[in-house]
DNA sequence: GCGACAG
DNA sequence: ATCTTGTCGC
């Protein structure tokens, strides 16, 4: 069985200013790839990044589940100190650099990627999830439990309904409702999958929560193991 | 000047 | 994102 081909493309330096990180994005937009591109998929991986040390520390954590399966296959967590501030529109440049180390630790090469964050439907056109999908040369979809730019209009309370995200006359991605009555998620293209696929692919790996389960997994392993309550007297559970 | 603003 | 306990609802 021919091992995937890995590949992490250095199309650009990390290291800059916000003005030439946005400048970087427009240069790269137009490469998106806005159909569907995509071989036989076996293993979905989930993306999700945490900070620790007051944010000091960004914790960039990938998992590999099985399809149709959905069951853990791989995982990997990188730790790295933060660089890059929170600026709306510019996430993939605080989060993507930890999010690749994690990614080259990796054993299991994914066919397709989840990620926390927009695709499209960012101001210009290349959120994190368009970013890391031309970075990684792989299919990828932008997943985000809150909306940055678009509007859209009433979405029907059932799960699997889902309306245009739009600006202008531009469909920029969807809102999609994975649960009956449950907060819907801004799903987008990242790279590589077309909007319905992207949407298909959302619903079928959320099959019983809000978020997806690569997400949920790689949110797991992102999210720094909190202090245990100061009222526990007894400093470790007594082994059976 | 006043909001809005992925994680 | 993170800081943090209890609480309302299915």
């Amino acid at each position: 069985m021919p091992s995937q081909r890995r590949r992490i493309r250095p199309l650009h330096d990390w290291d800059v200013d916000p003005a030439e990180a946005a400048a970087i994005q427009r240069a790269l937009a137009p490469r998106v790839v806005r159909e569907d591109r995509l071989g036989e998929i076996r293993l979905v991986a989930g993306i999700d990044v945490g900070f620790e040390a007051a944010g000091g520390v960004t914790r960039a954590a990938v998992a590999v589940l099985s399809w149709p399966g959905l069951e853990p296959v791989d995982q990997a967590l990188a730790r790295r100190p933060t660089t890059f501030p929170y600026v709306p529109g510019l996430l993939s440049f605080r989060e993507i650099p930890a999010v690749l180390e994690a990614m080259a630790a990796l054993r299991q090469w994914p066919h397709l990627v989840l990620c926390d964050g927009q695709g499209l439907a960012h101001p210009r056109r290349f959120g994190l999830a368009c970013h890391l999908g031309l970075v990684l040369d792989l299919p990828a979809i932008g997943v985000a439990k809150s909306r940055l730019v678009g509007t859209h209009g009433p979405l029907p309370p059932r799960r699997g309904a889902w309306v245009p995200l739009t600006e202008g006359e531009e469909v920029i991605g969807a809102v999609v409702r994975t649960r009956d009555g449950v907060r819907p998620l801004y799903v987008s293209i990242g790279h590589r999958i077309s909007l319905a696929s992207a949407v298909d692919w959302v619903l079928r790996c959320a099959p019983r929560y809000r978020l997806p389960e690569t997400t949920r997994q790689a949110h797991r392993l992102a999210s720094p193991p909190r202090a245990p309550a100061t009222g526990s007297r007894r400093r470790s559970p007594a082994p059976p």
